[in-house]
Parts: structure tokens; C-alpha cells; sequence
DNA sequence: TATGAATGAGATTTCATTCAT
DNA sequence: AATGAATGAAATCTCATTCAT
């Protein structure tokens, strides 16, 4: 926590509002993910992305509501991803692809995901940001699935692969399977084999 | 987040000092419960215990040390338990028992889990913590199943169920199940399945 | 000890930074004379200087950073009224201007001073800055001499001169020669003939 | 500052309240020595001395008070010395004695000192103590020179004499001679020449 | 629109002191 | 007389946010 400021080359000024927002966002899913929600703070991240602390709050009304706006870049990034996959069509190697795609995301994103979940419980506006996103996160799930003509699945099978899937890309992507003393190879063969069941 | 004081029951004063510190554990679980690590502050963990603040940091170090007691209180809790249904030896319906202590557990530490779970990723303190209860609680899964003669799994294996258990009892516990639109008993029932599986 | 606040003129607000650090430190001199180094606390600080505590800590790690830019400042005025009356060259009175401006820098100062010496034996950092200086006097003083040509002397000397000189002042800067029943101008004669001796 | 407790063997219990005192301010003595006034707390002074804070507090009216109890055992120990080397009579190496036990005991007692002075300008009953002590001893020394019939002195000279081997000897107890480039004997000698020519 | 100096409430921690035993 | 758990006011420092330019 609480590292030194980034080394910011001087970052490009003075373009449309868009462009200020968006390296807002850009440079505070960069801090948040690194040193996590609590462990920087708003004129950091203005900072971070070549802006003074008055424009921060210019572009967002809160430090939370850039949290949220990071959290929204993420999940999109994410969807597109899995959607990309999906409809590669090439069912063979799906499950392999999902899982490797799930699992570099959470290594982008693992620092912002642990705050995530844990303003979550204590932030009724996150919470609802949140919440939002997974109910659109299963029915896409369960459209795409009819879509592609899958196995059906009920929507609890489906949240729980998602819930498998989430968990345990989040200790591959921490370090934390190997520093359990588990094979990564072994970890990821067993999602897999969940996922490829899942889609059949 | 930042509520008012609890109702604080009549004020204890003077006991020994392990009477005191585990009052100041019980009384910081319940406010890191409900507040999360983040939402509180020390003189209100002291507070919430009957007691001023610098009576606090006469058994804890800091902040950061009260919450390692909490979770170091809560993984006995819960090990205590799981351990206990393993014993009762009556197989049939142990995926049923199981699933009912976990998510029980889950309920009561929702909050403290959520707070660790960001704090393993910018505590390193909190990250050695954790990482040293996980692998002893990979081992004693591994131990309890060669004792009482369960179907062999490899440690992959046990990871992987527990981190599903771990983070589909944290959406239940949490209401997300519920806000998602999903019946609660369609998931519990999938757990069993998979526990009762793996220890088939 | 712990006086009120100062009577805080019209507060300044939005100089330049350095506008800012130079009235914090004006202030902090003040304030670290009245009342100490242990006396005050950078909150008062930053109030005497017209500014919220937040400034203060825009300008100065610590309290301690505060401290040693006000004794900088001291050492800087000091050396500047010695290095001028030695070049107004009139040799006939300088040892009474010298003592003369010595001890008014010590009225002017004792407080600091006094905090000065005690921080030296218990603050490494102050300590080096102090022996710093103290080396760049013992020099400037050696370099003086040369230049004016003046009575050749050893650095023991110089030291053990400088040593008389500043712990008498001392002693009539805080009243503690009248005090002791002295009078004062016994003792400043005595050191005029002193410093004369000294520079002869 | 701040350094652990002191490894304190099990100090003696239950004496008379005086053997009590003693060991208190001895105690005191050692540990404001080394870590200043502000540098310490009761509680350590206590525990330093094999006691508990409250017994403190049965013994001193407040820390200030036990750290004038410290200063006054650390005058009656200076005079005593000093009284010892003139009586003896030898009046050869006089000045050598004088210097060596003056500088021996700022070596001792150069932490308190400085705390000492600090707190002088600070705190009025510490300065009261202070200039009480002062003022004996300039009438001690007078006493002195008249019973021994040293060379006949103005108190202004005395006090000058005195000011200046306490800050020189401040200077080589503290190792500042060293660290400013001059060599001890050198220092050493000059006070030696001064102390003699006084009492010549 | 962007700036950045300034804010001030509040979190963390300390420590001189008390008092029930 | 001695204990030591407990106190709580106060010091140090942070950081989300504002506003004059």
C-alpha cells in the first residue's frame, strides 16, 4: 500500500472531456489495482493520470463513483472477451480459451476485483452497481448458451460455475495456488474439464 | 458504513487481561462484521468492547493485529465445526451438515471475510496470515479424509471444492443468490451434490 | 507551556508555495520559542501561521521537518550579522558589536535554541544537521580570520570561544545571570574582552 | 528515542518507602539519560526500577517531579566531586582534577542535562529548582576560593568560568568535539589553562 | 476546462495519571 | 505499600473534497 506516485511521463492535456475521463479511468484501474481501493487516494489517481486534483472531481462526483466507472470498464472488457470466444464458434478448444481468457482477466484485474467485493458489503450504491452487472452477466450467459445450442443448464448451475470460475482464478491469479503448494497446471486442467462439462 | 456506537451492554472493567482481550475479539468481529475493516476505527472497536481506546492498544498492536485475532478466532470456529460433522461419522447426510455449517459460518463472518479478502492482497502481514491457515486447512481436509476412509481426491481437488463452497456460500450469505433472482434451496442442493461427491 | 493561539493577523490564503513555507516557518519560530519543541504541536502551527493543519503537512514530513527549517533559518541570520560586522571593518569596536549582536540573537532565538540542544541528543537527523552547521561555522570562522587578517588561533580555540560565548549568552538571554544576582554588564564586558582577545 | 524496556532483572521488592524512592530515581536517572525527558514515560521509568506505574506515582507527584529528584541527586554528586578535589589540597594538578571529574560527570549525566535545559526554559518550577542550584553553587565556589585563598575572582568571572567548561565539556561528552574535526586533548588542554589561570 | 493550494474532519496512536484490589 | 488494568485527552498525520484563479 501506499507506494510512491507513479513515474507519470507528461501525459497529453487538454482534449475533449471524453479523452480526460477516459485516461481518468484508465490511470485509476492502474492505482486501484495496484495498491487497491483504500490504499490510494483521489488526488493520487488524478495525479497518476497526468491531471490535477480539481479535474478528477470535475469528471466523477466521488472517489467512489471512479471505482464504480473502473469496475464498469472491467466487466465490458471481460464480456467481450467471452463473447469473442463464444462465438469463434470452434467448440473443440472452447473451454480451453474461456478458461485461459477468465484467467488473464483476473490477473488485470485482481487488485481492483479484491476491493470489489469487499466495498461490495459495505457501499449500498457499489452494491447495486454490482449486482446489476451479474444479473446482466447470467442472462447473457443464458442467452448465449441457447444461442450456440449447449447443454441447458439451470441458472443456479450457471452461478455456480461462475462462482467456481471466479474463485479460483483469483487464487491462480494471486499466487496464491502455488503458494498453497498446488500445481497450477492441475488447477486450471480441473476448470476446464468443469467448464467443458458445463457447455458439453 | 460509519454507524453509531453498539448498544454496549453493561460496561465490564478490570478482569484479567485475557477476559478483556477476548472481549475486545468478540467485540471487534461483530463491528469488522458489520462495518467492514475499512468502516471502523479503533476507538470504536474499544468502544463497542466497553472500553477507552488506549486500552485497545495495551492488546493489540495496531488495528491490522485485532483483525488477525478475528479471523485467527473465526478459522478455529469454523475448523471446530466442520471437524466435528466429519466425526459424527453418520455419513448419509454429511454433505447436507456441511453445507449447513459453512453457509452458517459464512453468515455469521461475512463481513470479515469480505474485509480480508482485500486485505490479502495490500496487507503482506495479512496475506502470511491467511496463506499459513489455508495450507493447514488443505491439510487437515487431506488428514480427515484418510482417516475416515472418504473416496481419495488429490489436493487440486479439495482446492478447487473449497473455493466453490467458499465463494457460493459468501453469495448466499450475502443475499446475492436472492438478488439475482435465483432460489435459494436449487443452490444449497447443488452444493450438497458436490460435496457429497467429493466425499462420496 | 500550551499557551492559546496566537494573535493570528489577517489570514493569508493562496500565496505562492514558498509565500506559504516561508510564513509557516516565520510562525513555527515563534511559536518553537514560546513554547518549545515539545511545547506545541503542528496543528498550532500551522493555526499561528494562519493555515489548517493539512497545509503544514504540505510543507513538512513531520514536525520535526519544521523544527529544522526554523533552526536553518536561525543559523542563516545569525552567520549574516557576525560575516557583516566583521567586514564593516572597523576593527576598534568589534568585539562589542560582535557581542553585541551575538546576544541579541540569542534573546531573539533562546527558545529554539534551548529545544535545539535537547533534540540534538535524541534525534539522530536533527543531529546531523546540527553538526553540519556547526562544521560550516567552526570553517566560516577560520576562513574570516584569514581574510582579515586577524590573530592566528587554532580551531580548539575558536571552538571553546564559541562554546563561552554562546552558553553565556544563553544564561543573559534567559534572565538567569540577573537571576543569579550578576550584573548583566559585568558579564558582557568580560566577554568583550573575550572575543577582543580572541581576534586581537 | 523510544527503545524497548530496559532488560530488568528482578529488581527488589518491599524495602522502606526511602529504598523504594532511591531505586526510583536511580532508575530515572539511568533512563532519561539515555532517552530524554520527553523521550520516556512513567510507566517505563517505573518498570525500569522493578516497580508498577502506580508505584510511581505513590512516590513522585508527577514525572516532572521525579525528573527534579534526578537533577538534584545529580548536583549533590557533582559537588561532592569537585568539593573532594580542591580539599585534597594538592593544588598542582588542580585544574587537571577539576577538569577530568567535570567532564566525567557530563559523560554521566549528559542526558539529563540536556532535558535539563530544555525544560528550564519551558516549565517555571524546573527553572525555580534550577537557579536555586546555580546560585549555591556560585557560593559554593566562592566559599571555596576564599577558604583555600586561591586568587581573588569577580562571581561574574565564576559564572563565566563555569558556563564555559559546562558547554565545552557538553561538547566532549557528547562526542560533538570529535565529530566537529578537533582533537579531545586539544579541547582538554585549553580547559585545563583556564581552570588553572582562575584559580592561580 | 483545468489547476493546485488549501481545507478540516477524522483516524491512529501515545502516555500521564488514577483507582480498585 | 504495591499493583497494573484502565483511562481519555491530546498529538500526529491523512485524505476526500472545495474553490479562487
Amino acid at each position: 500500500m501506499r507506494n510512491a506516485q507513479h513515474a507519470l511521463g507528461p501525459r497529453p492535456r487538454r482534449g475533449t472531456p471524453d479523452d480526460t475521463r477516459a485516461r481518468l479511468v484508465a490511470a485509476a484501474a492502474d492505482v486501484f489495482n495496484r495498491d487497491g481501493y483504500h490504499g490510494t487516494d483521489s488526488n493520487r489517481l488524478a495525479r497518476a493520470a497526468g491531471y490535477a486534483p480539481g479535474t478528477f472531481y470535475k469528471h466523477f462526483a466521488d472517489k467512489r463513483a471512479a471505482f464504480v466507472a473502473v469496475y464498469e470498464r472491467w466487466v465490458a472488457t471481460e464480456w467481450a472477451t467471452i463473447d469473442a470466444d463464444i462465438r469463434r464458434g470452434d467448440r473443440r478448444d472452447l473451454a480451453t480459451r474461456v478458461v485461459a481468457d477468465v484467467l488473464e482477466h483476473h490477473r488485470r484485474w485482481r487488485g481492483v476485483r479484491a476491493s470489489m467485493l469487499a466495498l461490495v458489503r459495505t457501499d449500498a450504491a457499489v452494491r447495486g452497481v454490482y449486482r446489476r452487472q451479474r444479473r446482466r452477466q447470467l442472462a447473457l450467459l443464458r442467452a448465449l448458451r441457447a444461442r450456440h445450442g449447449f447443454r441447458p443448464r439451470t441458472t443456479a448451475e450457471d452461478a455456480v460455475l461462475l462462482y467456481t470460475l471466479e474463485r479460483t482464478c483469483d487464487a491462480l491469479a494471486d499466487g496464491e495456488v502455488i503458494a498453497l503448494g498446488l500445481r497450477r497446471e492441475a488447477v486450471v486442467d480441473l476448470l476446464r474439464t468443469l467448464v467443458a462439462e458445463h457447455f458439453g
